[in-house]
DNA sequence: ACAAAAGTGTTAGTATTACACCCATGA
DNA sequence: TCATGGGTGTAATACTAACACTTTTGT
């Protein structure tokens, strides 16, 4: 014996806030919807779920076709569900967030035609956003606010090899404001999750500085203990 | 122009992890199902989300047909949408977890047949469950683990009036360890969100001790500050 | 008087903060 | 030689961890 599932016409999505660091900058990606509702405004990319696939993998999917990149630092953000949050109808979304390198090979082009545009944004003056977008990307930052202190995500933003200001400035960016800079460099270097290059900054007209590259391997160790908040 | 919303068959729905705490011991709330699939086996509280309710309604009705308590300190824990977790059909479930003050006045009896029976379990030695109950309450006692450090949701299993090792019990089962007395003791008064009352406990046979209450109001002072995780 | 839990301080070690100058490099 | 960011140490303070005995109360 059955029992056969409730038949609802239930929709859902995934939406993404996709972060990059760019020229000490953070930003967002964003696209220009061509589509009813809130056509030609700015929103978060997203999808519909299909009805075939996981959820992480449509979220990963709406990723891929925008940038062109797979297997980026992404996780579940908060599922938004609240009766009136899209105009045309029962609409939960699941979103998500993502942290990937910028460089200049990755170039952003919406692949389907829902969106005319994608574009990186400055998180710190964005436009209005269609939806709850704006909602769910405040969530999206201080979920990374918290993260960035206790788990090395911060790499994620910066390429491979990095120096400690780079990094420094991630910090910043996201936590938006200044750290002492001895402070934050002998915390860092504490950890002993960094490891040192013979290899030094290029192409810069001032003192080059060392770079680093982060120490999967030891990352685990160290930071497996942390999980006990309550120390003792 | 509207551009319709795609119609899926897709259902669904929300699951409870409800956290209680009785004679020292940490429990939680399953029901016995009484339909298929899983016929006869141990599960979370859930119910498929009605298309007319918001998903944080759909959780707080969970908690209510089951309980008779509302009101209840609840937050939605993660989102599972694997493509297999549900063997009829592809249901996506919102997982929530709540915080409950046991007191022999609640009753809990399940509100409609989809389960025989509803009990609490300790979580030490939870049965199998069905679908994958099992994982989102694994990553609900992480999450309350995290969070018992950063913000006062121990209060919310305990009585309006309680004593220090009464809370102290509260933070080692979730914990899971033992704490040194002298320091909690000292670490939760420093904090300054209790408030001393002139009344002791009652009925016990050994040195009556002191009773407390959580303050909000000092909480919502001294917390906020917590934000700052790289603290400088 | 005894059983049971309440209540209480100190010390050593570690982590956090605040703070300012010289160094190396390329233009 | 100058402008720019790289790189470095110390002292004061706050927090954490380890540790054991006396007090109160009811039976």
């Amino acid at each position: 014996m059955q029992t056969p599932l409730p038949k609802f016409d239930s929709v859902f999505s995934v939406d993404c806030v996709i972060f990059g660091f760019e020229e000490g900058v953070l930003k967002i990606l964003l696209i220009e919807r061509n589509e009813p509702p809130f056509k030609d405004c700015y929103a978060l990319p997203g999808l519909f779920v299909g009805h075939d696939e996981g959820i992480d993998y449509a979220a990963e999917r709406t990723l891929y076709e925008l940038t062109g990149l797979r297997d980026i630092y992404m996780e579940q953000l908060y599922t938004f569900g609240d009766l009136d949050r899209h105009p045309e109808g029962r609409v939960i979304t699941v979103a998500y967030y993502a942290l990937i390198r910028l460089s200049s090979k990755i170039e952003v082009r919406p692949h389907s035609n829902y969106a005319k545009t994608a574009f990186w944004h400055p998180v710190a003056d964005l436009p209005q956003l269609a939806f709850d977008h704006t909602l769910i990307f405040q969530k999206s930052l201080e979920k990374i606010r918290r993260k960035i202190s206790d788990q090395p995500i911060a790499f994620e933003l910066l390429p491979e090899k990095f120096t400690l200001t780079q990094l420094q400035n991630v910090y910043e960016a996201i936590l938006n404001r200044k750290l002492d800079k001895r402070n934050f460099r002998k915390k860092m270097l504490n950890y002993g999750i960094l490891k040192e290059l013979d290899e030094k900054q290029r192409g810069v007209s001032y003192r080059a500085a060392t770079l680093y590259k982060f120490d999967r391997r030891k990352y685990a160790k160290v930071f497996q203990k942390e999980l006990s908040f309550i120390k003792e």
